[in-house]
DNA sequence: AACCTCTACGTTTTT
DNA sequence: CGTAGAGGTT
């Protein structure tokens, strides 16, 4: 233990060492904090909690298994896979399975993702008769999100004066009609949204003392991180389950709440100490994360924020160089800079590509990067966006595995039902939804009763219903004895999804084949990981369990490879990268557009650009871009504001138009000018004709608009049925193509007319290929 | 029921 | 610009 403390600073130690009563840890960018919480929990095991005593909530899956690897380093795996350690909503589903029937449900609930809880809502407006234009599903599905974390349920909803006139005010005064309805829908169907993992536990706590008495003598130490993403829903679990004995320790820093559209709340971080008397605070103020000049640039810049616990976060590292800031005329040169800036210190500094990461505020800008990275044969990876499990023909196998563990799941069943194609189409299920709702029952004891729902359809409907039913019986039959891995392969054969994707060879059926490649991998991974832990039946339930709380974040990379890393803000916290690419620094993309309404918001966006200057190490680069393709439109970008927060002393300005320490754009309005300039380059590119800034030309060659130019030239050749199958559009035999992917080669052959034109490639690198002229993304050279 | 075309729509972040 | 969803067509 003794050289555990001897890897601390002063304060760090104190932190770690303070263990009689509850504390707050407030823990400045990289000063640590894992850290204090790892030799903590390791504190602790050595005197004398057991691993199940102490229970460990994080916010992301990746941060629990991470803290979970350290402890194991510390203590040994058998000891630190035994803490109750994972995201509140992991390990609260594991408690409301166990004591599901207190509460309605059945151990085997399902969990709704976010997208089945809108195509729910969605389904509940249509039924109504409700106009989906005033009755958003999304915004619906915010409304009823916010009442859950609220703790609010359908009955106190009609209750509660202000959200009922609220609702007025906006002209929707049936949301609560529609909550309830939602709500009663998902009991039905055995299901969980996200937010009604948090609920129902406050609801098994509160109506149960018994249970609530039980957890409390369990948990005999409770940690929490980044307590200031806590919404009131956690708060109170927390506060229920330790208030009492005051053994907490809860770590956080106001300064990186970056959550609070989903509910959290700071104040819940700022007020704990009147929560919980004789709550110690101590602070973790020196960071060891970046280089002095970093630190320093980012406290100039949270400094403008009014709301925030003082505190003085200093390095002693390095001075470092200074932030530069580049500014791009356009969305599309801010890629070509980064990229080869990237490539500049990859080749002079001596980096490899995994010290990179460009970090976005929102996923849609990814694009441009892919494609810069891409030009210049820069690896990267990419996270967020859509995840794997969210792709169609995942969530296809997916929703067969969620019926054989609960046939009740209405949207699992919603989306197979007649997939593959078995003759129940939308009328059927339109008339099974609508016996559903009318009896109160779940669509599946419409399905397995149809007559005693009396279901009008006629005799051959029904007989595909009686197969269908058959067939899920047969699933959840072959469930109760088989492995995970077992079952999913016989759901896939039976189901009829291996003929429907495996049978031909076409280009989408290959990476559809791919994913549930990928997807099998996946439970073969899981399984063998809990033989390792001991389990021998590992069941199709667990691995459900753990998939629909997983996401794409989650998803192991083989940490051989060596990329650049993309991703948003966001999902940036909590990482940490040699050199950081924040881009898109304009007024209304960041802050976001949607964020200006009151001086909280913005306050939270600094928050947000806060975090994203303190994932570096060494070297910052803030990028902005004067215009920028916004639906469709090539729109004039001024600079953000929070570049003028940041003391010009740690920044290095764009030299070409700096003049003093101004922010080229920030005081005056040069971009009318160049935006229209720049709108002549896209329609120079588009009629062929080359645009006057060189890069442009070296660069955007293989750009969209020129790809464009050759399909529309397909199309208008097919119009006049003209047949020439030596040459289509500008594309010959013989003519040279650069290919994105296969490099260049020469055309063969062409086949085919409209969108079936095919042209046989043969290409230098990787031999002759077949390109779908519909698809293919290539140039003519 | 599958396929296609057209239009409308939206762009914040995530467990 | 890109997609998703509706609506129409085979």
């Amino acid at each position: 233990m003794e050289n555990f403390l001897q890897e601390l600073n002063k304060s760090q130690q104190d932190a770690v060492l303070y263990n009689e009563g509850p504390s707050l840890v407030i823990a400045g960018a990289g000063s640590g904090k894992t850290r204090v919480l790892t030799y903590k929990i390791a504190t602790l095991l050595e005197s004398g909690y057991a691993p199940y005593n102490i229970l460990a909530l994080t916010f992301t899956n990746k941060a629990a298994r991470e803290m979970k690897e350290r402890i194991a380093g510390l203590v040994g795996l058998p000891l630190a896979s035994r803490l109750w350690m994972g995201t509140f909503h992991s390990v609260f589903s594991r408690i409301l399975r166990a004591n599901a029937d207190r509460i309605g449900f059945t151990s085997d609930f399902t969990i709704y993702d976010s997208s089945d809880s809108r195509s729910l809502i969605k389904s509940i407006v249509k039924d109504k008769g409700l106009d989906d234009k005033l009755y958003k599903p999304s915004s619906v599905q915010a409304i009823i999100s916010n009442a859950k974390n609220a703790l609010i349920t359908p009955a106190a909803y009609l209750l509660n004066k202000e959200l009922m006139e609220s609702d007025m005010y906006s002209k929707r005064p049936l949301i609560q009609e529609i909550y309830q309805t939602y709500w009663n829908r998902c009991l039905r169907a055995g299901a969980m949204d996200f937010d009604d993992l948090l609920l129902y536990t406050n609801i098994l706590f509160r109506d149960h003392a018994d249970v609530l008495e039980r957890y409390r003598s369990i948990f005999r130490f409770v940690l929490v991180d980044e307590y200031q993403d806590t919404n009131f829903a956690q708060h109170l679990i927390v506060r229920q389950l330790a208030r009492e004995h005051g053994r907490i320790c809860v770590v956080g820093d106001d300064a990186q709440s970056i959550y609070s559209f989903r509910g959290a709340n700071i104040s819940n971080i700022l007020n704990l100490k009147d929560e919980y008397p004789g709550c110690r605070t101590f602070k973790l103020e020196q960071n060891y994360r970046s280089t002095r000049n970093i630190v320093s640039a980012a406290n100039s810049l949270i400094e403008k924020n009014k709301e925030q616990i003082r505190k003085n976060v200093y390095s002693e590292n390095a001075e470092g160089s200074k932030i530069e800031v580049l500014n791009a005329y356009s969305d599309y040169e801010e890629g070509y800079f980064v990229a080869n800036r990237i490539l500049e210190m990859h080749s002079s500094d001596g980096y490899v590509f995994n010290d990179f990461a460009i970090l976005y505020r929102t996923n849609a800008q990814s694009r441009i990067f892919e494609e810069a990275l891409r030009k210049r044969s820069i690896p990267y990876r990419i996270y967020g966006g859509l995840s794997f499990y969210q792709r169609k023909e995942i969530k296809d196998v997916i929703s067969y595995f969620r019926l054989a563990v609960n046939p009740h799941d209405e949207e699992a069943l919603k989306r197979i039902i007649n997939y593959p194609a078995r003759g129940i189409g939308d009328t059927t299920l339109g008339k099974i939804i609508e016996c559903g709702v009318k009896h109160d029952v779940s669509l599946w004891q419409v399905i397995v009763s149809p007559l005693e729902y009396a279901l009008p359809v006629n005799s051959g409907t029904l007989g595909k219903l009686q197969k269908f039913r058959e067939l899920i019986e047969d699933f959840i039959e072959e469930n109760r004895s088989l492995d995970a891995m077992e079952i999913a392969e016989i759901i896939i054969r039976r189901s009829g999804i291996f003929k429907e994707i495996f049978s031909d060879r076409s280009v989408e059926n290959i990476s559809r084949q791919e994913n549930i490649q990928e997807l099998m991998n996946g439970i073969q991974e899981y399984c063998s990981n809990r033989r390792e832990e001991g389990n021998e039946h590992i069941s199709l339930v667990d691995f459900l369990a753990e998939i629909s709380l997983a996401t794409d974040q989650d998803t192991e990379e083989d940490g051989t490879s060596d990329k650049v890393t993309m991703m948003t803000v966001h999902a940036s916290k909590g990482l940490e990268f040699k050199n950081v690419f924040v881009v898109g620094l304009e007024e209304d993309l960041f802050p976001s557009s949607l964020s200006k309404s009151s001086e909280s918001e913005i306050e939270e966006e600094r928050r947000l650009l806060y975090v994203a200057i303190t994932r570096a190490e060494e070297n910052c680069v803030l990028s902005y871009a004067a215009t920028r393709y916004r639906n469709g439109q090539p729109t004039a970008m001024p600079p953000s504001r929070f570049l003028k927060d940041i003391d010009p002393c740690y920044l290095k300005l764009p030299s070409a138009l700096s003049s003093g320490n101004k922010i080229p754009g920030l005081d005056r309005e040069p971009h009318f000018g160049k935006y229209t300039s720049h709108a002549s380059i896209y329609r120079n590119k588009t009629t062929g004709s080359r645009s006057s800034f060189p890069m442009w030309d070296a660069e955007m060659s293989a750009s969209t608009s020129s790809l464009k130019k050759v399909s529309s030239l397909v199309s208008s050749s097919t119009e006049s049925e003209e047949r020439t199958l030596t040459s289509i559009g500008n594309i010959s035999v013989n003519a040279r193509i650069r290919h994105d992917r296969f490099g260049e080669g020469t055309v063969v052959e062409i086949s085919g007319e409209g969108d079936n034109c095919k042209v046989g490639v043969e290409f230098d690198q990787v031999g002759k290929k077949q390109l779908l002229l519909k698809f293919a993304k290539f140039t003519v050279i």
